[in-house]
DNA sequence: GCCAACGTTGGC
DNA sequence: GCCAACGTTGGC
């Protein structure tokens, strides 16, 4: 069992929004192959951090994966037919209680090494179980 | 709105 | 295969 983050803008997905829903969502329109990667490599059950970027910049809520990589519905074939891009299913697990800023994580020095703020334009990333179980608590979990 | 970081593209 | 130019992301 792994642990990831992904993010999001919440003007165009936020986490309530996806509550809201209730049903398992394709994590579409990811464009970045190391991302790409990092969600060929999740299992069902793996867990992911729900991050707003942009507006908030704070971890807000537990996702987890409950469909395997597959084509991405929004992506267009490329010139050899092929639709190289995928994606993961998810569904809202729980909302923090205390969302954890981007700030708190690079002022918490265990936290600061993440590759949150060291690729900071990676958009799906690893967690590792030391960052995970510490935001979890940060957060109020 | 600016800019740093980084990925992609295309000329050579 | 290198590198300059350009585009995008995302924090500030």
């Amino acid at each position: 069992m792994a642990y990831w983050l992904m993010k999001s803008e919440p003007n165009v997905n936020s986490y309530d929004d996806v509550v809201a829903r209730g049903v398992p969502e394709e994590w579409h329109s990811v464009r970045n192959y190391t991302a790409r990667n990092n969600m060929k490599a999740m299992q069902l059950g793996d867990e992911a951090f729900f991050y707003h970027s942009n507006i908030g910049k704070e971890i807000v809520g537990i996702i987890k994966v409950v469909a395997l990589a597959h084509p991405d519905s929004t992506a267009e074939p490329n010139e050899n037919g092929k639709i190289v891009w995928e994606c993961v299913d998810v569904l809202p697990v729980k909302k923090l209680p205390k969302p954890v800023t981007l700030e708190t994580i690079k002022r918490t020095p265990e936290l600061a090494d993440m590759a949150l703020v060291r690729l900071s334009r990676l958009s799906v990333s690893p967690v590792t179980d030391a960052e995970w179980k510490l935001i979890c608590k940060m957060g109020g979990l």
